[in-house]
This record gives structure tokens, sequence and C-alpha cells, in this order.
RNA sequence: GCCACCGUAGCUCAGUGGUAGAGCACUCGAUUCGUAAUCGAGCGGUCGUCGGUUCAAGUCCGACCGGUGGCUCCA
């Protein structure tokens, strides 16, 4: 007999191999109809595992977390199944579980066709309908080298293995794969699914390596996740910064000027300008100083910084100039860095916190490079804090304050990330963990909820890093807090300190928002491109209904611009109704009608943006004053964002 | 850079070997209108580029250029 734990902290006894089936039985029909694996001491396994020793058991269901992993995990064996049965000589590679999703990868003779993955799809059908148990066997290493003699990549994956590490496979049917598991009881339990897409994919992501043929799907339990996360994809593109950057007027990107380089049209540029000038403002009055640095370096600059030769594969090629070779800058921190060691520095002066608004140019190659997302001219909004050891925890504290007002006004939720110290850290690690310690204690004087990436740091400094989450929900690279324990070293960096004596400072890499294009590009789908009034280009449209009021309107258009409005009057010769559908579809935060009724009263007739017809009557020094007020709390009127 | 798909007017797209099309945008004219498309006319394309097959190529084939989705890499 065995002992098992169950969540709610009753125990069982029941007989040693017992199955976790077996016991979601004797809990309730229901229960074992709802089951799809279990967790054993915390590891996922499948429904008819065997228990051997005492153990804590929890039945997962669709509910559970991680269920949805097995799921799709199951779903990309059954998709591997489909392909086999249709392509019989293609040879199977990984096929795991992703966000949203799962793939597999195929080495095949011809990449799969858009029909083909139609046809693959209808074989999954089948394969769901013979309901085939997923049957788990441990095989020896000589067992497995058999029955994956045709399957040269799970092969490799074999010879992998250690020797005391368990070998299973698992069998659905005609199909067999080396797999750790668990998966769900049988090929039934997958009904929601659709394959999306194909795609070249390295071997091992190793780009030396044959490339396979991957297929890409999403799995869900109910037909209405999967039809609401089918929308949130259609949401996506409806939102794509491209798209939306072209309609809108943004920007634009021209092969004759170069590919991955921005050109920000006047539209485009206002948004741009008003988050500079805001977040210049905010940096002045939160102890930072503003410097500016030039786009072009001698070499010589980056051979000290050690980005020759380490980053020099992601920096546009020498420029030759007399008889010295320039670079165009890939970051700004050289360049600070001259300027922190152009006179010498007390520790009565530190931290010194330098920002810059950098314009930086890295090469990207082609195949990456993407709207204003990956580009190969940016800029940063850069900042090099100089500080001593003990200012660490201080200057990462204050860094997050500044973060928490940036995320706020721009309505963002955000995750974050603290890196430890790697193997391959360099100098002294006490320095390394001492600083890492500095930056949790931060965390958790902050009482934020943090995720660990032990050994994630980079081998010059521990960091925070900071993801966005978008009104899609998605992830975004954000705000970063990097040490560098390695630049003050290469650049000899000094200050003297209380004991008259040299001392190295440490260096703070930190940005708050990335870079203008990535920042912006993401704000447009955050958006969905309805800025905030704030933000918006143009903040109000005003419409005169027919000519006679044209002056009228005229003089209204005056008034928001004394105010510090961005009001333009539409005074074509169209209906109103076309004037209002343009308004609408630019996203103007507001049109202001004026009639014969508006202009005799001196009022206007307030329409908001995706509002449709409800309209709001009110003198117009009201309306300026209420668009001031809101354009000066930073509102973030943006329809659908929470 | 690699794999797949795509490339027709400023935009969205139709056109399966036989004389390049539509809607929107733009220009002109008419219209003066009360909350998401007023009517008419006009302008606009060497069908991404180069080569090949063919009596004939937007259409079939090849190469190149560019875009999109991935891979790899990153602000």
């Amino acid at each position: 007999m065995i002992e098992v734990r169950l969540p709610d902290g009753s125990v069982r006894q029941v007989p040693t191999h017992t199955t976790p089936r077996e016991i979601a039985e004797q809990i309730g029909a229901g229960l074992a109809r709802a089951a799809l694996a279990a967790r054993v001491n915390g590891q996922v396994v499948d429904l008819n595992r065997p228990l051997d020793h005492d153990v804590e058991l929890e039945i997962i269901t669709e509910r559970s977390p991680g269920a949805l992993d097995v799921l799709r995990h199951s779903a990309a064996h059954i998709l591997a199944t489909a392909v086999r049965s249709i392509r019989p000589e293609a040879k199977i590679g990984f096929g795991p579980a992703i966000q949203d999703g799962f793939y597999y990868d195929f080495e095949v003779d011809r990449p799969f066709t858009p029909e083909e993955l139609e046809a693959i799809e209808q074989r999954m059908q089948e394969v769901v309908k013979c309901n085939d148990p997923f049957e788990r066997q441990v095989v020896t290493k000589e067992e497995a080298r058999r029955l994956f003699a045709d399957d040269p990549l799970k092969l490799e994956r074999l010879e992998e293995l250690g020797d005391d590490e368990v070998i299973t496979v698992y069998r659905n049917g005609p199909f067999l794969d080396l797999c750790r598991g668990p998966h769900v009881p049988a090929t039934g339990y997958l009904k929601h699914f659709k394959l999306l897409s194909t795609a070249g994919a390295y071997w091992r992501g190793d780009e030396k390596r044959q490339m396979l043929q991957r297929i890409y799907g999403t799995a869900w339990f109910s037909q209405k996740d999967l039809e609401e996360y089918l929308h949130r994809l259609e949401e996506a593109k409806r939102r794509d910064h491209r798209k939306l950057g072209r309609e809108l007027g943004l920007y634009s990107v021209h092969d004759e000027a170069g590919r991955g380089l921005i050109h920000w049209h006047p539209r485009g540029g206002l948004i741009r300008y008003t988050i500079e000038e805001y977040l210049r403002r905010t940096l002045l009055a939160n102890g930072y100083d503003l410097v500016f640095t030039p786009h072009v370096a001698n070499e010589e600059l980056y051979r000290i910084s050690g980005h020759i030769p380490t980053f020099v594969d992601n920096m546009f090629g020498p420029i030759e100039v007399e008889d010295e070779t320039y670079r165009l800058k890939p970051m700004n921190c050289p360049n600070h860095i001259m300027i922190f060691r152009s006179e010498p520095r007390s520790y009565r002066d530190l931290p010194l916190r330098y920002a810059e608004l950098g314009t930086c140019y890295r090469y990207e190659r082609s195949g990456v490079l993407h709207g204003m997302m990956r580009v190969r001219g940016f800029t940063q909004d850069d900042a090099h804090i100089f500080c001593r050891q003990d200012q660490i925890g201080p200057e990462a504290n204050a860094l997050l304050d500044l973060v928490d007002i940036m995320m706020a006004t721009f309505g963002y939720a955000y995750r974050v990330f603290l890196s430890t110290r790697p193997e391959k850290a360099i100098g002294d690690p006490a320095v390394y963990d001492a600083a890492t310690e500095q930056l949790r204690q931060v965390l958790v004087a902050r009482g934020v909820d943090y995720n660990v990436d032990e050994g994630g740091g980079a081998f010059y400094g521990p960091k925070i890093d900071i993801a966005l989450v978008d009104a899609l929900g998605r992830e975004w690279q954000g705000p970063t807090i990097q040490l560098d324990f390695m630049l003050p070293e290469r650049f000899q960096l000094e200050y003297t300190g209380a004991d008259n004596k040299p001392h190295r400072p440490v260096m703070i890499h930190r940005t708050l928002l990335g870079s203008m294009e990535r920042f912006v590009g993401g704000l447009i789908e955050h958006y969905g491109g309805a800025f905030p009034t704030w933000l918006a280009p143009e903040q109000v449209r005003v419409l005169p209904i027919t000519d006679d009021v044209r002056d009228s309107a005229a003089a209204f258009v005056a008034e928001l611009k004394a105010a510090g409005l961005r009001g333009t009057l539409d005074d074509r010769s169209e209906t109103l109704g076309y004037r209002i559908r343009e308004a609408e579809t630019m996203k103007i935060p507001y049109m202001a009608v004026i009639g014969a009724r508006e202009a005799e009263a001196g009022t206007v007739a307030v329409r908001e943006r995706g509002a449709g017809r409800k309209q709001d009557i009110m003198p117009r020094e009201e309306f300026v004053a209420r668009l001031r007020a809101e354009v000066e709390a930073r509102t973030l009127n943006v329809p659908g964002l929470a």
C-alpha cells in the first residue's frame, strides 16, 4: 500500500501501482471524465502511470495550469501522425507545445504546400476520430536505436541522453515518437485545433545545420477559446503598425533611401516629438543631465570598449576619412564615458546620470527587418548612470519609480525579471553577487512580483528586465536596468573617494522606452492607432456643416491653436457624413461640429471618437478647457484599452 | 543570410495563354448638407526587374530585386 495526498489535504491509502486515473475514478465519475493527466510531486505525468511510492497527487483537468501544454504536445504528435501518413518519408524532429499552440519539425524532400497543409489538417481529424490511446513505454537505449533506425534526427537526440536517464517512447496508433510525455489519454481528446502556417527552421536552431520544415498549429479545449484566439490573431493583424502606419500617415520606409530606415511623417513626427518632450522633462525633473553625442566615432573608441570585435558583426562597415577609420555608432555608452572621463570626478559628484535620445545604427540582416520594430537606424531612449557600488540599490529603486510612471502614462502592465550571474562572468563573483542582491532587495522592498532568470545575466553584470504587456496581452521587451562592471574597467574610469584614493565607478545602462521606433511601433498596436488625446497628432477636427458657418468654424480652430491644442478645419465640399467618416477612420479623438445653431450660440457639438451618434453640445470655452485638462493629465482615452 | 508564400494604378483587389479592369484616393465640375461614403467627368499601370518558352505572356519556366510569415539574432 502507498499513501496518496490530494490537493485538499486528504490522504488515501491505495495499493501500489494504482494509477492516477483509478484514483480519479474513486473520487468521482465527473473528475474521471475530466481528467487529462496528473501532477505527481509537481511533475506532470500520464493518467495511466502506476504510482509506486507515497506521493502528492493532483488530477489535471482542462482548468489546471499546464493542461493546455499537455493537449498541445499531444496535438503535435497527432500532426506528426498525419504528416507521416501523407508523406511517409518525412523524418521527424521536435514537436513541442509553445505559447498558444504547438509545432512539429520535419525533414522532407520538398516543403509542404498550403494545399497540403489543409490535407494534413483533415488527416489529423481522422487521427482524432480513431481515438487511439497514447501509450507510454520505457525502453533501453538499444531498443530505442532500433525503433528509430530510420529517423536520424531522433537518433541524434537519443545519443545525447545520459545512460542513467529513463528513455520513453509514446505510441498512438501507427505513430511512435521518442518523447518524455506526458500526453492526454487518447487522440480523441484533441477537438479544437487549426494548422496555421509552415516555416523553415534550422535543425536544433543552428543555422549551420540543415533546414527543416516546421508546421505551426494552435489547439484549445473549447471551440470558443479557439475562435477567440483566431480572433486575437485577426485583431493583431488589424492593429499591425505597418498597416496603421501607412493608413494614418505616420511613417514610411523606402528602398531608394535604404531598408530598415524610418522616415517619420508629420503625424508620426508629432507623436514622437510629444513623447520625447515629455520624457526629457521627466528626466530633467529626476536628476538626469541631457547630453548629445555624434553619430560617428573613430573606430578606436569601439576597440577600447570591446565592441570590436564582439559586436562588429552588427555594425555598419568602416568609413575611411583621411588616415582614420570611423564607424556609425551602434550604441551610446562609449560616448557617454568620454564625457564622464573628461574631468576628474569626486565621490560627491556621483551618481551622474547622462541621458541621450541617441541615434544608433546597426547592421541587421535583411530577413529580420520588420516595420518600425526591427530597423537599422533607431533612436534610443538611453542613459548611463555612473555611481558608487553602494548607490546601486537606490539608483535601481529610482529607476523603477520612473518605470512605474512611464508604464502608467502609456497604459502598459508589465512583468519583471531579475537575471543573475552566469558561469562566464568577469571579475570578482562576490561583487557581482552583492550587486545582484542589491537589485533583489529593491524588488522585494517594493513588493514587486518578479521572476528570476538564474544565470541569465550578462557576463559583465546582472540586470532587471521588464516585459510590457499590451492591450492584446502580448509581451514586448520593455525597460531594462543593466549593471556593467566591464566598461569602467576597460576605460579605466575613476573617481576620488572620501578616502582620497581612486575608485572604480559602476555603470548602469538603462532604457525606459527602448528605441523611439520600436516604442512608437508598439504604441500604434497597443492603441490600435487610436492615440490618447495628448499624443494624437490631430486632436480635434472642426466640421462646419455649411459654408455659412465656415468663418465661425475657422475662428474656433484659431481658438484651439491659441490654447495649444491641435485642431484642423475640414471645410471641404463634402457631406457631413463623409467628413465624419474620414475623421473616424483617421482615429481623431474629437470632432467639433458647428452648424447654424452652434455658430449662433457660441457652442460646439462634440462627437467623441468611437462613440457613434452620441453628441455633447457645450460652450466653446468649456470644450477647450476640457481638452486642455485631458492633455495635461495625459488621460488614456483609448477605446478598448482597459 | 536560410525556408515557404506573395509582387497588377497611391491603397485594397479582380483578371488561368488572345487588345490591362473595379472600388477607394487624387483633379475638375455640380451639390451646402445635422453625425461613418452626394452625383458626374477626368487623371492614373512598360502587370517588381531581366532573360527564356510560344504565332501570342500579367498569365508558363528561370534568375535577380523587394515584401510577408518563420528560423537565427536583437533596442
